[in-house]
DNA sequence: CGGGCCCGTCAAGAACGCGTCAAGAGCCAT
DNA sequence: ATGGCTCTTGACGCGTTCTTGACGGGCCCG
């Protein structure tokens, strides 16, 4: 079953897109504000987020941003303006699709099964990675080095993730860029050899010479098991 | 049916590329301004896109910029200026072509037809490449020398890339260079000696009489399986 | 036999990419 | 407000890679 989180804070139009859902075998989940949606999001691990634009209490970018920092969970922005900015930046902000107001409730569920479907493997937590060295269990935000346990921040495990997905293959450093920071950081930039020396501090017996993350100079970077 | 995306901000060039294409069996859509352009590249996924430099909204890299940020989709720069600095700049932005005005419609068309072939097959990743000596993996960036891990730097992989693209036939120097070095190196020029040198070195079993990594005397160079 | 052409080889300087460090901004909880 | 944590961004040094010029040898042709 596919759990929806609906962000909107306009009562008639929440009622209706839940009916509307449920009716279609979905389960729905509601918030009214930002922060509720982006709690709702680490709480109950939404299969797909509506959410709309223009909320009381935070910028609708804004809460985007947040969920994106939160999660890759697929998110379809709702929009009352016509504005192509608004719509570019939200795309680039990491949204999924965009569908302007008014709409039908027919289309809105069909972009909702599409979004569902890219992004099936996406929201799927990976299973622990286990090293001779280490252990990352993505599901717990757990890592254990030698036994001990070590603190990785929130973008460390977002990198970790994207090259686990793909262990022991190269992940180029446009897709790596993409998966953590979004569509829009497609250039090279400083963000993935910062973060790759302080995974390695943490993670790799000797960090000088890692041996579980590679890197692949002019491409990008490979986790070994 | 190739959909070509055509930005330009003069409704009668607009209008003649726009048949042109059509009448050589392409799907069109059009763009007069630089978001507006952004935003096809997202809803239309056009195949190729033709893009006029100086638009009203943005500056034609920055148009380029977004493009890039979105999409890896070939684009054909337009331009009025026979500056070189603006064709180096465009290309350096993830250009694919640069024509600059006036010029003849069957041109472009070559031209479009050139990119998408290209990028058809281009972004196409080669098969992994077996011979009784080594194994080349394209997708993984990996060498493997009698079962030993290999280092090519990223020109190497060219080199190789484009040569074996062509299994078995030979491969003109001007083509050669043009797939690695980028079209305006047509010229003969030590890259291609000195490479094969390098990859000879460390492919093949007996460098100096080369089994894999033929001289065709005068015309360019072949890779035999 | 001599000369030209083309290729292979070598080496050195420039350019590039990566790792590293640190300062500053932003956010959150106290 | 304050302090701690994280993210972002610029700067710098170092090793690698690319580029370029020079030189020598084989081959063909006159």
């Amino acid at each position: 079953m596919t759990r929806v989180l609906v962000v909107d804070d306009d009562p008639r139009l929440q009622r209706t897109l839940t009916i509307a859902l449920r009716a279609h075998g979905n389960e729905v989940v509601t918030a009214a504000d930002g922060r509720t949606a982006v709690q709702s999001v680490l709480e109950d691990a939404p299969d797909v987020v509506i959410l709309d634009l223009g909320l009381p209490d935070l910028d609708g970018t804004e809460v985007l941003r947040r969920i994106r920092a939160a999660s890759v969970v697929p998110v379809i922005v709702l929009s009352a303006r016509h504005e192509s900015d608004d719509k570019i930046e939200a795309l680039d902000l990491g949204a999924d699709d965009y569908v302007t107001k008014p709409f039908g409730v027919e289309e809105l569920l069909a972009r909702v099964r599409a979004a569902v479907r890219r992004g099936g493997d996406l929201g799927r937590h990976l299973g622990p990675v286990v090293t001779d060295h280490f252990v990352l269990d993505f599901a717990e935000r757990r890592a254990t080095v030698e036994g001990e346990d070590v603190r990785l921040t929130p973008t460390e495990w977002r990198v970790l993730e994207a090259l686990c997905r793909e262990p022991g293959h190269l992940v180029q450093q446009q897709d790596l860029l993409r998966a953590v920071w979004g569509p829009s950081y497609g250039r090279e930039s400083n963000y993935l050899r910062v973060y790759a020396n302080q995974l390695r501090r943490k993670l790799e017996p000797d960090p000088a010479n890692p041996r579980h993350l590679v890197t692949e100079p002019g491409l990008g970077y490979r986790f070994n098991p």
